[in-house]
DNA sequence: ACGGGTATAGGACGCTCGTCCTAATCTCTA
DNA sequence: TAGAGATTAGGACGAGCGTCCTATACCCGT
């Protein structure tokens, strides 16, 4: 009673394992065998093997967008919703300590790689960057505004990267809470929006 | 004239390959080219890619330290070390704008495939932590050294990430400034050991 | 019931990969 | 100078890869 297509199917396992094994290392195979279909039948839903990966980014695109969409919704305050940014990292630890960040090892790879989905892929960060920017200059931080967005970025992205590595919980909170305080000591002298 | 043997060639060729192309995407044959040898001439020097792998962090295990050893006779204060440990992001930023930061792609890319080097290949990152666990104590801060070097360490990372997706160089030096800053901060405090 | 587009299965194809074998060449000592 | 060990070249091997073809099954309006 699965009302989505084989083709959805395909792009969210494609999604799943890309994030877990990398892009190059998994092959079609893999997919197949998640989804349950015969490998030949990706053809007639995927030409070749980087429409699966523009599929992918597509659909992370749309999350990202659709996830920031509802923080906008939600947060009545822009510092609450760079918190919410902020706290990602803590809910999704286990899989970040797994595999570190979904959008900064998509992009590292396929920077290695040099492939041509590159581009799309940082929209991705592109993103989360703007989002960011917007809630900072609401909070009258206009000039700063980009700096500051790329510096929260940054240090979500190191916080991450070493989490991967050393499979460190209380370092991902404790990190958390110190760009939190950081958050902090920039919006108490602003006024709210 | 080149006194190095084929060995050391093939570990520093694929040294430099594993950097710039990513373990699982060097070939023997990429790295065959590089050196100019013939490609079966390998099993004699290495039984496996695991073990030009294991050489190679070998290598740059050997290297970390040298240069870990250098700043220490070089910095007469610990400030001074911790200093260069930052400006490494902005003497090495071409390469990290191409291929971001050799260690902790290496570590994420090793992750993904669930490599058995991953314990090694985490040590590099360890003796960078060790160090300057090392430095904040001598200034003086033993109870908060290890979370400081971790910060310190992620938010390199975090850069070097970001320097990597957006090939912006004036992030990367705009960063370093401020970690600099950071560290003042936090030195200014205390005496010098 | 049937015909036509949609979807799937299974396998062939050519290529590259890591691995491994063997013969040839080089080097240096006795 | 002869021979033994170190080093190299070249290619064979099987496996897995992405790609692609074709025959079959399915679904649905008529």
């Amino acid at each position: 009673m699965n009302a989505e297509t084989t083709r959805e199917q395909i792009i969210e396992a494609a999604d799943e394992l890309f994030y877990r094994q990398g892009y190059e290392h998994t092959s079609f195979t893999d997919i197949a065998e998640t989804v349950q279909i015969s490998r030949g039948n990706f053809y007639y839903h995927f030409k070749t093997k980087d429409d699966i990966l523009n599929a992918v980014i597509t659909l992370r695109l749309s999350n990202t967008r659709e996830m920031l969409d509802r923080w906008d919704a939600e947060g009545a305050h822009p510092a609450d919703r760079i918190r919410s940014f902020i706290h990602v990292l803590v809910a999704n630890r286990a899989k970040i300590m797994a595999y570190g960040c979904p959008v900064g090892t998509l992009c590292a790879e396929l920077a290695k790689l040099d492939h041509i989905a590159q581009t799309e892929a940082n929209k991705i960060f592109t993103l989360f960057r703007d989002w960011l920017r917007r809630q900072f200059a609401l909070l009258g931080l206009e000039a700063e505004a980009d700096a500051l967005a790329m510096h929260i970025l940054a240090r979500s992205q190191g916080v991450a990267t070493l989490a991967n590595a050393f499979h460190d919980e209380s370092f991902i909170r404790s990190e958390v809470d110190q760009m939190c305080a950081w958050l902090e000591a920039h919006t108490q002298k602003t006024a709210s929006p």
